[in-house]
DNA sequence: CCCTCATGTCACCTGTCGGTTACTTTCACG
DNA sequence: CGTGAAAGTAACCGACAGGTGACATGAGGG
């Protein structure tokens, strides 16, 4: 019987999106993703034309990086957007399986999810530090968009490591106390470096 | 003739590190290490068991991770141990492909060669904190380690991304004008944090 | 001189991957 | 009714991966 298109391709996404979660980017083939659906591969190539493609309605579906302009919306110095930034994203990265397996998946190759991961990441890089830019007195002295970079990337990097090794740089980013050691730190960082007063 | 199996053995571990350096870790597999070497594949089955006791000698050879307890050698306050360790770790991620590669891999897959680096950079991690928090007077509000496994992580994350993606959170990595600016902004937070005095 | 063993080559097996072709079933519409 | 297009299935293909067995060839020691 015809079960219908436009729902097995939906059941398409679904099925990659839970391998991603599930097994990590090295599990998504086309004969997994159609296995994982129940459904025969040949029809990921007639509704999408590839894998590629199917990779791009995942994109689509989700949000792969936290807006930041929401974060920073009701803050009142430097320090407390900043803060807020970096914390979204590393709450983002802690708690959206999607976002962390994506996020590993930019370092391993490039493909639309990874790219839909890294636009949107710069777009909202780009967007902060321009917010930030008018919306506050940045010490010339301060470079805040490589104080952004190296954080969020220090964040990135302690979260998206796969759970098995449990020690980086002596911290295991997956016990929450160690955890909320590095978002205090983040936070100090920010603040100390955007200095007391403004 | 029989060119023998010391040297071929050499030169297949050559060939693995050549490979690895120069295609990545995903070109590493038994065939292509025997094809760069111009051998056959079965002397890899015959001389290490297998492919990871073939990276088990990679890891032999090579220096996976810089020698922390040097760089502190001279440094006379917490500030500047802390920075001289950080800005090795990024210039040996930066200037050494093999160690670069390595913590690329450690990111997609575990291996003998991944678990040694994996095992170098803990231990100097310890190393560095057992030295420093005796040879220096840590405040108790600062959590170094956070502190340099934050750092460390952002310098390695930054350094790994491949070539292509060329923005990363705004700045690229492989832009040495760029690259100063992390590195300057490295010891600007480790100045800062570490206070003014001692 | 011949036997042995290490070195090395070649061919082959098995499994998995992406991708395609050919066939069957189901439904909608004239 | 029946015909034709769409939905779905199954079998297949070539490329490439890791891994193994059988065979040639060489040097050294009895």
């Amino acid at each position: 019987m015809a079960r219908g298109a436009d729902g097995t391709k939906e059941r398409l996404v679904e099925a990659a999106e839970r391998l991603l979660v599930r097994d990590g980017h090295r599990a998504v083939g086309v004969n997994a993703v159609a296995a994982e659906c129940g459904v025969d591969k040949v029809l990921i190539y007639r509704y999408f034309g590839g894998l590629p493609q199917l990779l791009e309605r995942v994109r689509e579906r989700q949000q792969l990086w936290p807006a930041l302009g929401e974060e920073t919306e009701g803050a009142r110095s430097l320090d407390v957007a900043l803060s807020r930034s970096l914390l979204a994203i590393a709450r983002e990265l802690r708690e959206n399986p999607l976002v962390r397996e994506a996020a590993l998946w930019e370092g391993a190759e490039s493909n639309p999810l990874t790219e839909g991961l890294a636009a949107q990441r710069e777009r909202e890089m780009d967007e902060l530090l321009e917010l930030v830019r008018s919306r506050f007195r940045v010490p010339t002295y301060l470079d805040v968009q490589a104080l952004v970079a190296l954080l969020a990337a220090g964040l990135m990097h302690l979260s998206t490591r796969p759970s098995e090794s449990a020690k980086l740089f002596g911290l295991d980013p997956n016990s929450d106390a160690d955890w909320q050691r590095l978002e205090k730190m983040t936070a100090s960082i920010t603040r100390v470096l955007t200095g007391p007063a403004d």
